[in-house]
DNA sequence: GTTGAAACAGAAGTGCT
DNA sequence: AGCACTTCTGTTTCAAC
C-alpha cells in the first residue's frame, strides 16, 4: 500500500505533519523539486488517503482543561458505551482494545469535579481505572514510514 | 485564560479543526463575519497559542501501519526512558500518569513482529503491558470550551 | 521530471464607520 | 470591535521543453 511513497513523498508528509501551512515552493526548495511537481504529489497523496486531512491543534489549557485523563473502561457485556463516547465532549479520543479492558479513552476536564462527573457517567458502563496526565513527553509526533530491517 | 473566547471565536476554532484549509472568506461566511474580521481573530488565536499548530493528519495504515498499540510501561526506580521515547519513530504519544503504571503510549507498529521488537525494546525500562487497538471510536476529536454548568 | 506565464483564490494591509 | 476595498502572495493550470 505503501509501495509508492518515495523518498521525495516522506519528506513532503514529514514537512506537512511539522506545518500543515507550508507553501508548496517551500517544500519544493528543502527537498529539491519544482512547486509543480510538489503539488502534483501531494494531489496524490490527498486522493490516496494517506493525507487524511489538515487540522488545527488547539492547546487544551487555553480552552480551560486543566486535565487530561487516561481512562480506562471494562465494561459489562458489552454495553452501548460506543454512543455516549461520541456524543460526549470531554472524551477526545477512544479505542477498543485487547485484554481486560475493553476500551481506553483520553479525556479533557477543567477540575477535578468536572472529571469526577465524567467518570460517574463511565460508570453505567462498566467499571472504570483512571490515571490523571501528569507530564506529556510527546503528542502526535509526525509519523514517518516504517524502517526497512 | 479563556475569558476572550467568544461564540465567534469558538466556531472559528471549531471549523479549523475540522479543516485547517478552510478559508478565512469561507468562515466569515458560516458565522456571518467579514474576512478581515475573522483573519484578525485567527491571529490573536495563534498569537494566545490558543491555536498551538496546524499539521496534516497522515493515515498510518497507509504508510504501512497495520497494529496500533497502547502500552503500558511501569518504570523501576525512574530509569531514564524519555531519551527512548523521544528517539523512537513507533512511540507517537507518551505521557507519564499517576498509579501503577508510570507511563502510557500509543505506539504503531507494521506487524506484530515489529510490535514484540519496541515491547522488548521497552521492557529494559521496566515492566509493559501492551493492548492491541481494535477498533478506534474517536481519534482527535475537536475539542470544544468547557460547558458552563 | 523541468521552466515560465496567465488566471484565480486567499490573506494581509489600508482607511473608514 | 466591525466592514469595504486594494494589494500581494500562493496555488493552479496551461503551455513548451
Amino acid at each position: 500500500m505503501n509501495s509508492k511513497i518515495d523518498q521525495f513523498d516522506q519528506k513532503i508528509l514529514q514537512l506537512l505533519q511539522q506545518d500543515a501551512r507550508i507553501s508548496h515552493a517551500e517544500i519544493g526548495r528543502q527537498i529539491h523539486l519544482s512547486q509543480p511537481a510538489v503539488s502534483e504529489r501531494i494531489k496524490r497523496l490527498e486522493a490516496a488517503q494517506v493525507i487524511r486531512a489538515y487540522r488545527a491543534d488547539i492547546n487544551p489549557k487555553a480552552l480551560g482543561y486543566q486535565i487530561t485523563a487516561m481512562i480506562r473502561l471494562s465494561t459489562r457485556q458489552g454495553r452501548p458505551y460506543a454512543q455516549y463516547v461520541a456524543n460526549c465532549p470531554e472524551i477526545i479520543d477512544c479505542y477498543t482494545v485487547t485484554g481486560e479492558d475493553g476500551a481506553v479513552m483520553r479525556v479533557l476536564a477543567s477540575d477535578v469535579e468536572h472529571l469526577q462527573r465524567i467518570i460517574n457517567e463511565l460508570n453505567v458502563f462498566g467499571s472504570t481505572s483512571t490515571a490523571i496526565v501528569l507530564t506529556t513527553h510527546v503528542a502526535g509526533k509526525p509519523i514517518t514510514v516504517p524502517a526497512i530491517d
